[in-house]
RNA sequence: GCGGAAAUAGCUCAGUUGGUAGAGCACGACCUUGCCAAGGUCGGGGUCGCGAGUUCGAGUCUCGUUUUCCGCUCCA
């Protein structure tokens, strides 16, 4: 099977068992989105988990919030997203490429600028010593003729910006004979708004002022709560602030399954430090978040850092965990050090001091904050994919089986009576009520014990409990495991401990 | 958003030149077997993605539309 094959057949197979639906599939679904079946939703449960945990337990200066999806309008102003997430977007017919119209207009005003520069230059030339460059731009008729166009055009444009006008900016283009630098032809189509926050009205009456934007990322609702918990919470500089959160992106184009989704789930966390020290704890939460991902077992050799060239508005260093998805290595965690972008813009758009006072130097800052961020809907695929897999058995047949991490499975043990009678189904029901509160388990009775063993595989249990006619004599059970289909006798007394070994979240936690 | 491909039962698929919608698995009941997926009998389940058109008649032909996959494009 190819990559693109397998990753196809786990697509089904998530649908199958209900890990994952299409959303509001009876009406044939709604582009990118994705609902969280029955085993879906613990184990990405046990993920948020195993992340929560990580970071707030193991960490004695990082506690957790949750805050709003629906944030004051002016965050997004001060966090850059207003400006840095609307792109006026236009497509050319013949070439099928598209262009962000203002960065096509600013090109042509840049080409204009030039040519002056080149005018400019001859004139140097050719009058050698006594050039004087500011009357020559006064009065010679080439530079005087683009100057004007170039005024008039940059006149248009910056009153199309500032009215947001699509259609001028159309017209601009046309009017400018700008062409498709692939197709070299003006076949344009219009121009498009591409807000990549969605907004929603506030109130029911739907004028401008009251447009509010579903959060693009949950990290803003950190850094406008980070003075109340620094202060409520009586927290001292380097501390962090982790949540876990839906954000909604209008992405142009989702794709790749959970991959890429207009509405996703991260887990964020930032860590507020002194200025001058952020890249010793970049350094520091780059090893701690790699450690985390290779605790869980999945092979070190699937996960690579990234390192950014080319860095964001709001950071001085950046890198990426990726993973080695079905679809290639990509990105699955950010680490980014923001400086004091976001915090600083907060304090001066709000007018509020969000200063950090230390108490042992006698300094007040603004601190520098790095930040950890990672896709729960891409870690769950990472999971997934990594687990998923058909194996090919000695009698010649196949099984499907999904190797999840224990502490992540959704289901922890399967408890099964050999036969539908003897007492065996009753004493089966006794083991289940003794575990049930401790692990999720279920309870089958139907079809030969081949076949229960299988579902079981099917979704990632990690434990099979099979009760038969000898449990009646002395009250032990066989333990099957999932991986490596061994089965041990056991006694039932023994069964919890034996099982919350391999399964419970904190024995892989201590390892951290 | 553009181009290509696809959509029939919960799943995997068949369905001939247009003529009453099928199989296997899965599901439910009963019987049988009992440690690694296929025993028997009976049963439930489909306006063939949706909407038009052509036709006496459309799962099948035409157009539109929705969704998915692949490739572009986009991803502070």
């Amino acid at each position: 099977m190819t990559q693109e094959e397998l990753f196809k057949v786990l697509v089904a197979h998530c649908k199958e068992y209900g890990y994952i639906f299409p959303s509001s599939e009876i009406y044939d679904g709604l582009a990118a989105v994705y609902d969280y079946g029955q085993m879906g939703v613990e184990l990405k449960n046990n993920i948020k988990q195993y992340w929560w945990n990580a970071m707030t337990r193991l960490n004695e200066n990082i506690v957790g919030i949750d805050a709003a999806v629906f944030m004051h309008p002016k965050t997004w102003v001060a966090s850059g997203h207003v400006a840095a997430f609307n792109d006026p977007l236009i497509d050319n017919k013949d070439s099928k490429k598209r262009y962000r119209a203002d960065v096509l207009i600013e090109d042509y005003l840049a080409k204009i600028e030039e040519k002056i520069n080149k005018e400019v230059e001859k004139g140097r030339r050719k009058f050698g010593e006594s050039f004087d460059e500011a009357k020559f731009r006064e009065t010679n008729p080439n530079v005087l003729r683009e100057k004007a166009h170039y005024e008039e055009v940059h006149g248009r444009y910056l009153k199309a910006e500032a009215a947001n006008d699509l259609a001028e900016y159309r017209q601009i283009i046309l009017d400018c004979g700008i062409v498709c630098p692939i197709s070299g032809t003006k076949n344009w189509t219009d121009v498009r708004q591409f807000n990549l926050m969605f907004s929603t009205q506030f109130g029911s009456v739907g004028d401008e002022a009251n447009t509010v934007y579903l959060r693009p990322e949950t990290a803003q609702g950190i850094f406008v709560d980070y003075i109340n918990v620094q202060k409520t919470g009586r927290m001292k500089i380097p501390f962090g602030i982790a949540q876990i959160g839906k954000a909604f992106r209008n992405e142009v184009v989702a794709r790749q399954f959970i991959f890429r989704m207009r509405e996703f789930e991260q887990m964020e966390m930032e860590f507020f430090v002194k200025p001058g020290t952020e890249m010793e704890w970049f350094s520091k939460w780059k090893e701690q978040r790699m450690k985390w991902h290779v605790n869980l077992g999945m092979g070190a050799e699937n996960y690579r850092f990234h390192d950014h060239e080319k860095l964001a508005h709001y950071a001085n260093a950046a890198t990426d965990i990726e993973f080695n998805f079905p679809f290639g290595f990509k990105e699955l965690e950010g680490i980014h050090s923001r400086t004091d972008f976001d915090l600083g813009n907060h304090q001066k758009l709000s007018g509020k001091k969000l200063q950090y006072f230390d108490p042992e130097t006698g300094e007040s800052y603004v601190p520098y904050c790095v930040e950890t961020s990672i896709g729960l809907d891409r870690m769950f695929l990472a999971v997934l994919s990594h687990s998923y897999k058909v194996e090919q058995l000695e009698n010649g047949e196949t099984r499907t089986v999904l190797s999840l991490p224990a502490p992540l499975a959704p289901v922890k043990a399967a408890i099964l009576p050999l036969v539908k009678k003897d007492g065996l189904p009753e004493i089966a029901r006794e083991i289940l009520r003794d575990l049930r509160c401790d692990f999720n388990c279920q309870y089958d009775e139907k079809d030969s014990i081949g076949k229960r063993y299988r579902r079981q595989d099917a979704i990632g249990t990690p434990f099979c409990i099979t009760v038969d006619h000898q449990t009646l004599e002395d009250r032990t059970v066989t333990l099957r495991e999932r991986d490596s289909m061994n089965q041990v006798r056991v006694p039932m007394a023994v069964l919890k401990e034996k099982i919350n070994e391999k399964v419970n979240l904190n024995e892989i936690l201590k390892n951290l």
